[in-house]
DNA sequence: AAAAACTGCAACCGCCAGATA
DNA sequence: CTATCTGGCGGTTGCAGTTTT
């Protein structure tokens, strides 16, 4: 049985495409949308293989793809999600909209690593290259050495207790875990949860954190100074009229002002929004489906509730809070 | 100025899994 | 069940432009 290869095609082009060839791909596609690359070359004209079309159409052609440099963002969400994901370029594409997985693949091997080998860190540990071990995050080792026939969502439920309340990070689970697992976890479990939201146990060592986001996390007691909205009572939130209230729940503390309610106005999309004493933001919430969410990550998924103190408590409300939906969480 | 070394990136290659005949 | 086709993926190559020697 002979393999079926581009190479073993006679008369067909290869290198560098050249403007008309990208004039007839994109004049086909256009016309009649993404179907069988392999008949497109005869039908569109062109001297290629079918699938050198498609990897011309994805990586360069197609509309919707984002040019120029990498933002600091983007940056840190391939280093937080390559620590998780190991070199599935795919699956960490899908989370950088507009951009592919060659280009996050070229990005990573030419100036990532290097910057990470720069700063001592291992690229493919996330580790510093002198570490000796006795600090062993045997779940990051997890996820960088898993089969990646493991569902993602599937090694993240290794790692994380997800219940019907949120995400709870114990102190025997959490205080090692790099906080791009944290907010990988989010980001994945929030697709199908309409508000999702961490709690942080008392007794977690924030120091241990390996990664530079632990500031974020950086505070001496959580149980006393962050709202404890894992135990507001959500049937009393408000999603309706267009608004977002919790005012209830919260704990007093030392660090927090006297301001005990929240809301901001969800037409069109969460604003950003700065919550007295205890900086909230939600940027750019216009989500209203999975796919959406999925195709359009960094334009609609950075909603980070930062709380004082250098500690980040991250709340990522959903596309169903955009009116029709009022699903909440309900208490064990 | 020229050659060598380096860099970034587009494209190719080979493997794999799923679909289909 | 087997053979074949197809698309998707990650690793790798090779080229063009840039920098260094």
């Amino acid at each position: 049985m002979g393999r079926h290869s581009c190479s073993m095609k006679q008369k067909l082009r290869k290198g560098l495409w050249s403007p008309e060839e990208d004039e007839k791909l994109l004049k086909y596609i256009t016309r009649f949308g993404v179907g069988c690359w392999s008949s497109v070359p005869q039908h569109a004209g062109l001297q290629r293989c079918g699938k050198s079309c498609r990897l011309r159409w994805i990586n360069y052609l197609r509309p919707d793809l984002k040019r120029g440099m990498f933002s600091q963002q983007e940056q840190d969400l391939i280093l937080n999600l390559h620590q998780i994901l190991g070199n599935r370029w795919a699956k960490i594409a899908a989370q950088l909209p507009g951009r592919t997985d060659n280009e996050i693949k070229n990005f990573w091997n030419s100036c990532l690593k290097k910057k990470l080998m720069k700063q001592g860190i291992d690229p493919n540990t996330h580790k510093p290259i002198t570490d000796d071990d006795h600090v062993k995050d045997k779940k990051i080792e997890f996820f960088a050495s898993s089969s990646s026939s493991i569902p993602l969502e599937a090694e993240l439920e290794h790692a994380f207790h997800f219940n019907n309340r949120g995400l709870m990070l114990s102190s025997s689970s959490s205080s090692s875990m790099d906080t791009g697992l944290i907010r990988h976890a989010l980001l994945s479990k929030s697709v199908s949860d309409p508000l999702f939201l961490v709690e942080f146990q008392s007794g977690m060592d924030p120091i241990s954190y390996n990664s530079n986001l632990a500031a974020e996390f950086h505070q001496t007691s959580y149980e006393t100074s962050l709202p404890n909205l894992a135990s507001f009572d959500h049937q009393k939130a408000d999603f309706t009229n267009n608004s977002f209230m919790i005012n209830e729940g919260r704990e007093s503390s030392s660090t927090t002002n006297n301001s005990s309610n929240m809301n901001t106005s969800l037409s069109g999309g969460f604003q950003p929004m700065t919550f007295e004493g205890e900086m909230l933001q939600f940027k750019g919430l216009n989500l209203k489906s999975e796919e959406k969410f999925l195709g359009q990550w960094e334009h609609h998924h950075m909603h980070e509730v930062q709380v004082n103190n250098a500690s980040n408590f991250n709340i990522y409300p959903m596309g169903s809070l955009l009116g029709e939906h009022t699903h909440v969480f309900h208490q064990d």
